[in-house]
DNA sequence: GCTAAAGTTCGGAAATTTCTGAAGGCTTCG
DNA sequence: CGAAGCCTTCAGAAATTTCCGAACTTTAGC
C-alpha cells in the first residue's frame, strides 16, 4: 500500500512538472528517475512502470538529456543503456528559469526602444526591465549559496 | 515601422509567457496592456488589437484579473470597463513560483514518507526536499530586497 | 558475418487545448 | 420603461499536442 502511495506522489510530482513546461511523458519519465528504488534504470524499465511505448520513452529521455536532468552511465559492455538522474537536477532545472528571464528583459528592451520617454508604455516596460534586471542579478547568488551549503568545501 | 516592431516585440513576449504558464490568450492580452500607448484599455481595445472575439479577451481578463496581474478601474458612469496593468504585476507574476515550490516540496515529502532511509530512492528525494526547502527560504527575502530598491521608503 | 535485442524515427490517430460565434444577461442612457 | 451597448457563457469547431505502433538502424554476442 506504501508502494501504491509511492507512485502516486511520483505521477502528482509528473503534473506538476508538466504546468511548470516539461512535456507530460518527460515529466513522468523524470518522476520514475526520482521515486525507483534502483540505482540506475534502463528505458525498458521506464516502459514497464508508465506503461508506454519504446518510442515514447526514447523522445522523453532524450529530452531530459538535453537539458541535463539525466546522466547516461558508462555501460561496460551491456545491451542497455543505463540512466539516472543527476546530482544537480534540481539545480539545473532551476537555473532554466534563467533563460526565460533574459528573454523577457530582452521584450522588454525592445519595447523600450519603440516607445518615447513619457509615454505610459515607457513607464510599464521599464519597470518591467528593472524587475528582470533585478531578478538576473539575483539568481547567481541564490545559487552559490545553494552550493555553499550543500556542499561545504 | 517602429510601430510594427512594438507589436511584434509584444507577440514575442506573450510567446515566451506561455511557455511559461500562462494560457496563450492570456499571455497576448497581457502584451497589450503592457505595449499599450493608453493608461487603460477596454476588453474592446484588445479584441480590435488581437483581432480575436469578445468571448476570448473575457476568459484572458478574467484571468489576469484572478492571478493579480491587472486590475479593474473604478468607472465612473461608463458603459465599459477600463483595465489596466498592475504596478506590481512582475513581482506578483514571480510568486507564483512560490505555490509551485510549496507541491514541489510537498511531493517530495510524500515520497520521504514512503522509502526507508537507506534506499536510493529516499537518497535522491531527501535531496530534492532540500533544495526546494531552501528555495522556498530565499523567496521571500529576494522580493522584500527589490521592494526596498524599487520604493525607498 | 549473422542474429537478436535495444533504441530511434516518423506517420497518423487520439486526446486535449483553445477559439469562435451566437444567445442571453446586465447596465446605462434617453 | 425601452433600446442599445457591453460583457458573459457555452457548445461545437479548429488547432495543437501527445502517444502509439511499425519499420528501420545500431550494437553485442556468437
Amino acid at each position: 500500500m506504501s508502494e501504491k502511495e509511492r507512485w502516486q506522489a511520483a505521477e502528482r510530482l509528473a503534473l506538476v512538472l508538466t504546468e511548470g513546461g516539461l512535456q507530460r511523458m518527460s515529466a513522468r519519465a523524470l518522476a520514475v528517475f526520482l521515486f525507483t528504488d534502483a540505482e540506475t534504470v534502463t528505458m525498458g524499465d521506464i516502459a514497464d512502470r508508465l506503461g508506454v511505448s519504446a518510442g515514447s520513452v526514447s523522445g522523453a529521455v532524450k529530452a531530459l538529456l538535453s537539458v541535463g536532468l539525466i546522466e547516461r552511465l558508462p555501460a561496460p559492455g551491456s545491451r542497455r543503456e543505463h540512466y539516472r538522474l543527476r546530482d544537480d537536477a534540481w539545480s539545473t532545472l532551476f537555473s532554466t528559469q534563467n533563460t526565460v528571464v533574459r528573454v523577457m528583459l530582452q521584450a522588454a528592451e525592445t519595447g523600450i526602444a519603440t516607445t518615447a520617454s513619457g509615454d505610459p508604455a515607457h513607464e510599464r516596460l521599464t519597470r518591467m526591465r528593472d524587475f528582470y534586471e533585478f531578478l538576473l542579478g539575483e539568481l547567481p547568488g541564490l545559487l552559490r549559496r545553494w552550493q555553499e551549503q550543500h556542499s561545504p568545501r
